[in-house]
DNA sequence: ATCCTTGCAAAGCATTTGCAGTCAC
DNA sequence: GTGACTGCAAATGCTTTGCAAGGAT
C-alpha cells in the first residue's frame, strides 16, 4: 500500500527518453512535474503546478518547477499557454486539440477535434511567402458554471 | 503643410463615441494611441507604441499608454494578443481577421478570412455546456525574411 | 569524475497602482 | 466646478538568473 520506491512510474520512459536525446538528465522533479502534468487536465499555472508537487517533494522550488516546465515544453511533452491577463498555463496533453476558456472564471478545457486541413490551407493562402508549422485555436466564452443567463442579459 | 489644430482626424468620432458610451473621456493621448494602431499593422508591442506616440506627443507617460491600450481593449476598438514569451501585441483591426506568429523573429502578419461555421459548431459539441462567445486562431512558422531553407534542413 | 540540476536569494521585466496636479465636459 | 485622466515614481507579480552544493550517468 505504500511507495515501494517507485521502480517504474507510468510515462517514466517516456520521459526518460525524450530527455535523453536532448541531452538532459532525469530527476525526481522533472518526474514528478511531468506526472502531474498528464495526471490533470486543469491546465495549472506554474504556481499551482509547485503547489501540487511540493506535497510531494516538499523540498522542490519554484525555479526549479519553472525549469522543469521549460524542460518539458523544450522535450515537446507540454505546451505552454499564454493568456492576455498574463498568466501562464501548461498543458501536458500532447495529442491534437484546442482549448476552451471561461471569460468570467478563466478555467481552461480541452475541446477534441481540428480544423480540417483544407481550411487551414485556405487561411494559408492568403499569408504569402509563410511556411505554417502548426497552429493554436482557442474558444472563448463562458463555462456551465458561470451563469448563461447572464449573457442572454448582457 | 503643418498641422492646423486637427479639427477632426481620421477615425476620431469613431473613438468619441466608443468612449462615451462606456462613460470614459476622450483626450489627445488616447487619440494618438488609438490613430497609431489604426495606422499599422506590425501589431506593436505597449512600448513600441510608446515610442511611436512619444514623437507627436512628447510628454506622454508609458503608464498612460498601458491605460488608453486597456481602454481600447475595453471599448473594442482594439484586440490584446499574448505570446508564450510573455510578451503582449496590440491589433487596431476589429474585423474578422487570424494571425500569423513567426517562429523566428517574432513578427505577427494578419490572416484574412475565418473558419466556416460548420467547424466551428463541431468542435464547440465537443465541450458540454460551454457558451462560446468567440475565437482566436493562429498559425504558427516561418515568415518569408526568415531563411525558410533552414526548416527544410531542420 | 564530470558536468548537469537543484535550491536559494537576488535580479529582471512588463505591467499596474497611488496620488497630486491637470483637463475634458 | 466636478470627476476623470495624466505623469511620475514606487510597487507588484511572474519569471529568470547566478552560484555553491548535490546528484545522475
Amino acid at each position: 500500500m505504500e511507495k515501494t520506491g517507485h521502480p517504474t512510474r507510468p510515462g517514466e520512459t517516456i520521459l526518460r527518453e525524450a530527455l535523453e536525446s536532448n541531452g538532459q538528465r532525469f530527476t525526481e522533479q522533472r518526474a514528478a512535474v511531468f506526472r502531474f502534468l498528464r495526471s490533470t487536465d486543469v491546465h495549472p499555472s506554474a504556481d499551482e503546478v509547485f503547489s501540487t508537487v511540493r506535497r510531494e517533494l516538499p523540498g522542490i522550488s519554484l525555479a526549479t518547477v519553472y525549469k522543469s516546465l521549460e524542460t518539458l515544453v523544450g522535450c515537446g511533452l507540454a505546451v505552454k499557454l499564454t493568456y492576455s491577463d498574463g498568466s501562464a498555463r501548461y498543458d501536458g496533453r500532447t495529442d491534437p486539440h484546442h482549448h476552451a476558456r471561461c471569460l468570467a472564471c478563466g478555467r481552461v478545457m480541452d475541446v477534441a477535434g481540428s480544423i480540417p486541413d483544407r481550411n487551414l490551407a485556405e487561411l494559408r493562402g492568403s499569408v504569402g511567402g509563410f511556411h505554417v508549422t502548426g497552429y493554436r485555436l482557442e474558444l472563448s466564452g463562458y463555462c456551465g458554471s458561470c451563469a448563461p443567463e447572464e449573457i442572454a442579459i448582457a
